[in-house]
DNA sequence: GCCACTACTACGTATTACGTAGTATCGTAT
DNA sequence: ATACGATACTACGTAATACGTAGTAGTGGC
């Protein structure tokens, strides 16, 4: 029986997922891996793909040439407004916040 | 029966209220207002104080002098910890974010 | 030929998000 | 005085996600 682990964390899986392929098209494992390098989140499959197929469905990403091995997937273009958007939302509201915590830097 | 609106979004409840709470102690209902401003995020009844009962359970917010109309909580010690490390955790993902968007500032 | 790493699929449970409805108080304009 | 919108929550049910485990299979090195 799955169980949970601290929570409160700070980005949902589909965000880490989008912005790892804003680097350039990644296939699910590539994902999780330069996911937990950037973010030290680890995404366990369940989690993975089943946002990757949300994210699909929602034609944010697209699947590239079939490998049977390797399910590549880039970004849409509308994957890429959406991600821009999200992302400076983020800024946003990171900036705001440490000012409020009355953090020394920005 | 509850229709889910857009998802995908950029940041969880808990973490909006966290960061509300930053400015100083407040009640439920003055955050939703809050963070409607902050991030046009509206965040409804079921979904605010649920959120602000499991941050309690936490130990990260806690419960001031009790109004018998209004409810306010503040920050605890530990709450501005994990509030700090997860904005700045944040903020270095969007700038790492929009730099592989090929963004034109940071 | 074994074993670790790569890459997924399938499945079930735990958590969380979200909306609606309902209750009650307060302020203020009529 | 009273009607009405804004304030402030509680209660409840459903929908959507997150997460872990197990299982399957190919690949590469030693």
């Amino acid at each position: 029986m799955p169980r949970q682990r601290d929570r409160v964390g700070w980005a949902e899986p589909a965000l880490l997922i989008l912005a790892s392929l804003a680097d350039g098209p990644k296939h699910g494992y590539a994902i999780t891996k330069d996911v937990e390098e950037q973010t030290s989140i680890r995404l366990g499959p369940g989690t993975l793909y089943a946002a990757i197929a949300r994210l699909e469905e929602r034609g944010l990403v697209a699947p590239l040439d079939e490998d049977e091995r390797r399910r590549p997937y880039r970004l849409t273009a509308q994957g890429q407004t959406v991600l821009d958007d999200k992302l400076r939302a983020m800024a946003r509201f990171a900036r705001t916040g440490l000012t409020r915590l009355g953090v020394a830097n920005a």
